[in-house]
DNA sequence: ACTGAATCTCAGAGCAACCTCAGAGGGCGG
DNA sequence: CCGCCCTCTGAGGTTGCTCTGAGATTCAGT
């Protein structure tokens, strides 16, 4: 077992392909997670760690390209390639408006799928949008916070977004009404906020976010 | 999801209109805070942090371009686009007059309206408010005092609104009455001035704030 | 040096803002 | 159907801020 293997969540109906996709990719070395339709994979897009998504487009319960824009909607910015039957130019613009990375034809060649993953997984490597925190960084797509001397911390969506939101700009103090709005727009309880806040300080330690009385909350270690 | 979102107060009665502006300017990454009426407007515009003012030039309650100028008048000079059916000459420079940075006539381009308000964005780089103490600064967004050879000091949100004022103007004296009415209009004792230059002077040394007998105070520091 | 006025110091009451946390509810996998 | 994780709620408990008041100290003018 690599203990180092990427991640990938296959989110694929067709039992039989998913079957082969798995296996072919298990061998590749990827650590490879199947879920056969759109609201799991919704549901694991949000709160599992991956490195990569790999999403058919037609699903039931949700279409893979919906399934990607409600993702991206929800601030996951997880490298996703997308497999299709259909292989339209307007198919292919279609996906890609709604954030995937990439478009695979089916039926593919196993070599060309492996080779525009690892494309993939390399481009988004460099473009990474990991956030400094002053000491320890934020791995938005792993959903990780990393350091230098102590294992990974791991957030949920909503504790990452909080914190990505605090720690895009340093200096910068962000009101509850804010936070709120971006993250929590379905709950009534204003307290929500709090209670991330509490989440990441109980994970991070309680110098991570720093309390403006009256005004919001900022990013702690200066 | 935009993570420094700019922050955009959209004053617009028509519901329909504000909804589809929210929806636009909120896909385009920006944090759009809508209220229906100039009063509302004017409470938010003083009260609130923005980047950026989108307001309509038909109101309830208060005209648009009245709105912009009550907001000039009280020092608030967030760049600010006014949305107008008319569109004639006069029209057009009455607005500008008020101290609206453009004016965008509807029916509008959503195009044309997202690119002159990245127009007026870039145009207008924000300076955050810090203040110069001789040697330290204030930062009055996160209520701090920073030193470059010291942790930063933490001033409550009584302590920073006084310094604020001394700090203005270092040469000028500020006398116990205006401080009183302009920071501790809710409080009885005549004395919660002295408190507060005592706060101040305990977490930022005597040197800070100068006693001038009996005139007031005045920043200490050269 | 004496005196009254101005100023400083500081403990503490009252209160809002904030923190903490148990638990309900929902979605999903097994 | 059960158990898990994540999300959000709501109810205290706690903290920190604000302002008061009263005694100590300093100052200017005699």
């Amino acid at each position: 077992m690599d203990l180092d293997a990427r991640r990938l969540l296959l989110v694929e109906d067709d039992r039989r392909l998913s079957q082969l996709l798995v296996r072919l990719l298990t061998a590749e070395g990827y650590d490879v997670v199947p879920v056969y339709d759109g609201q799991a994979g919704l549901h694991h897009g949000l709160t599992g760690r991956w490195d990569a998504l790999v999403i058919d487009r037609t699903l039931p319960a949700m279409e893979g390209v919906d399934l990607v824009r409600r993702l991206r909607s929800r601030g996951i910015t997880t490298p996703t390639m997308l497999l299709t039957a259909r292989g339209t130019t307007e198919d292919r613009v279609e996906g890609l408006d709604a954030g995937a990375e990439d478009y695979v034809v089916k039926p593919f060649d196993s070599d060309e799928l492996l080779a525009r993953l690892r494309a993939l997984l390399r481009r988004h490597t460099d473009t990474s949008p990991v956030i400094d925190l002053g000491g320890r960084r934020l791995d938005v797509a792993s959903r990780r916070v990393l350091s230098p001397d102590a294992d990974p911390v791991e957030l949920s969506a909503q504790e990452c977004a909080l914190l990505r939101i605090i720690a895009a700009n340093p200096g910068r103090v962000r009101s509850r009404e804010e936070l709120h709005r971006r993250i929590f727009q379905n709950a009534d309880s204003p307290n929500a906020v709090d209670t991330y806040v509490y989440y990441l300080r109980r994970k991070l330690g309680a110098g991570m976010i720093r309390t403006v009385r009256g005004l919001g909350y900022q990013l702690g270690a200066t």
